[in-house]
RNA sequence: GAUCUGGUAGCUCAGUUGGUAGAGCAUCUCCCUUUUAAGGAGAGGGUCCUGGGUUCGAGCCCCAGCCAGAUCACCA
């Protein structure tokens, strides 16, 4: 491994605490008694204090200096002072291991006084330290002055995202982020537990993906030898539960999709889906909007939020229109009763990207992406939606072309989704079949025809209402994120590249190599100039590394670079 | 998948018509006992993303590729 001059001057302090008899990886628990927090909000001179932390800044001038620890809470300023860290003649404590051992970054036990400094500063008076953790690698530090503004950020995404880890240290407004996510989460979870919904589980092993229009990934079973999907949604199972007896059951739930990655997918992301006994979906309008102010105030103490250029206003209730008004208003169509031929020369008129694969139900979906959705900024339900894009709908109760279903538009992006469930299992059988129709028709999103789940809703599921809300879209417009990334602690990246290692030797046959499609074995040889054993030991290394590949022919050894 | 932008020291970034690679911070050495992003002085540190090409000469120009970001397309 290829170590820069700081990493290996690290790596011999490490060596040099060892032969001073200081383990820098200390096994013993360290009595932390206060938070820098803590210490901050309750402050008094001359307490005694504990505090353990990472060490991020030091001025050191001669025989004292100031540093500061960063716990996970905060900073606090603390003063390392020769004398009181060394009361006898032996001063090697500050001037050997404080000054010349330690490095930003090292994990550190402090056992100190406090006091204020002439200009103010609340500070811990260091009597006592210990070394907790070495860093052996150097932190990417940013610095703040008195203004605020930040010097040497550490702003690069791809890095910050493939170490998060450093990301949390140094950028304190990242592990806000993550704070207010799980903030969201538990108030969520109060919400239903309050109204005594019931958290359960579900396979993300599944035989059949079902429960959302998307491609799965695939993977296998060895022992029964069958296929088996990762989850791209969990309705389904949520609702066998409600056959089951449950008046209301809801899930958290990690959810895969085997498609495209930007700033609003990841392949795995998180979903939340609730499903309540002898409810309908109008009655899931007003839960949701309650819902959702309630998780605002609890995330952020308000009931707005700041995305963008735009204030979004939480607090219920929020408008609705159908989406056959919403494409009304924004396109002065009218839809209703339209075949599948004049919606799609209607789209083709507009110039939306429509393809005869598309069915009449995709088709006004497409109508309403691209001319409506983008309009609705402040949290606005869309409902009532076409039968053909609702296949786990029921049909509406006045109109039978439609279903029972909204959406939540905000910012122009859905975040919830919601539905009258259809219970009606042989409607559900026929529209399962109207899936594989479209499937057969080369939509690679259509669903799978789930016997098992049929055979569940004959049994007799109670009239439900169900809802899923996509957690990551709604911690970013919570939070001001406009990519997905931030709000995942650790985002899919393509796989980092790792550096060709190479010996010299190596290097030198590989040089040669490089500049040719085939060679002579013996030719390369006599030009590498290499002793046998060394010559052995590169083109070995070459082969395995897969960088070279050696062939034989009838009479002749020849090597090509790969 | 398309287009645009970027990749230079540990970090953030400069780099002139193509002519010996720079700054700040960090690191190292020396000096310094209460500082407020940054105490002073000095030193070291680079496959300029990779591979080709043009050229006497490439960080810079051309081609191909890798990675990332943004926009769009696709998609919940």
């Amino acid at each position: 491994m290829q170590l820069s001059e700081q990493e290996i001057v690290r790596r011999e302090k490490l060596g040099k605490l060892r032969e001073m008899g200081i383990d820098p990886y200390p096994a013993a628990l360290y009595p932390v008694d206060y938070s820098t927090k803590q210490i901050k909000a309750d402050f008094k001179e001359g307490k005694q204090v504990n505090i353990a932390g990472r060490l991020m800044s030091r001025r050191i001038q001669g025989n004292a200096s100031f540093a500061e620890l960063q716990d996970s809470e905060g900073r606090i300023q603390v003063y390392f002072n020769r004398d009181e860290i060394c009361t006898g003649d032996d001063k090697s404590q500050y001037n050997d291991v404080y000054k010349k051992l330690l490095d930003i970054g090292d994990i550190i036990g402090i056992e100190g006084e406090l006091f204020k400094t002439k200009v103010g500063e609340m500070t811990v008076m260091v009597k006592n330290f210990t070394l907790l953790t070495k860093a052996l690698k150097p932190l990417p530090l940013p610095k703040t002055d008195a203004d605020g503004n930040t010097y040497d950020g550490f702003v690069d995404p791809e890095m910050r995202y493939r170490q998060r880890y450093a990301d949390l240290v140094v950028n304190p407004k990242v592990k806000e982020v993550f704070v207010k996510r799980t903030k969201l989460f538990n108030a969520m979870r109060n919400f239903f537990n309050e109204r005594e919904y019931f958290e359960v589980e579900t396979p993300i092993l599944q035989p059949i993906p079902g429960g959302a229009a998307a491609r799965p990934f695939i993977t296998h079973h060895n022992s029964l030898d069958i296929p088996l999907y990762m989850r791209i949604a969990n309705e389904l199972y949520l609702k066998r539960l409600i056959v089951g007896g449950f008046d209301g059951v809801y899930e958290f739930s990690k959810n895969f999709r085997n498609e495209g990655m930007d700033r609003t997918h990841n392949p795995e992301f998180t979903a939340m889906e609730i499903y309540v006994a002898y409810k309908d979906y109008n009655w899931m309008m007003e839960f949701t909007e309650q819902l959702l102010e309630h998780c605002a105030v609890q995330v952020n103490g308000r009931t707005t939020s700041t995305f963008g250029e735009h204030e979004i206003n939480w607090q219920a209730p929020y408008p609705r229109i159908t989406m056959t008004d919403a494409i009304k208003q924004f396109t002065g169509f009218d839809i209703t009763g339209k075949s599948e031929e004049e919606l799609y020369a209607f789209a083709k008129a507009q110039s939306i990207d429509v393809d005869a694969t598309m069915g009449k139900g995709k088709l006004i979906d497409e109508i309403f992406g691209e001319k409506c959705e983008g309009n609705f900024i402040q949290p606005t339900f869309i409902t009532d939606y076409p039968k053909e894009m609702s296949p786990l709908t029921k049909e509406h109760r006045e109109h039978p072309e439609l279903t029972e279903r909204f959406e939540l538009m905000v910012c122009g992006k859905e975040i919830a989704n919601a539905y009258s469930e259809l219970n009606d299992p042989i409607d559900q059988r026929e529209r399962f079949e109207a899936q594989v129709a479209l499937g057969d028709r080369g939509d690679d999103e259509a669903m799978f025809i789930d016997q098992d789940f049929l055979r569940a809703l004959e049994y007799g599921m109670p009239p439900t209402s169900g809802l899923g809300i996509g957690m990551d879209r709604l911690i970013m417009f919570l939070t001001n994120n406009p990519s997905i990334q931030e709000v995942l602690f650790f985002p899919q990246m393509k796989p980092e590249k790792k550096p060709l290692d190479l010996t010299e030797e190596e290097k030198t046959v590989h040089d040669i190599l490089k500049n040719h499609e085939v060679m002579d074995l013996v030719d390369l040889k006599s030009q590498a100039g290499l002793s046998n054993k060394k010559w052995d030991k590169a083109v070995k290394g070459l082969t395995g590394k897969k960088i070279a590949k050696v062939e034989k022919n009838d009479d002749s050894l020849t090597i090509k670079p790969l």
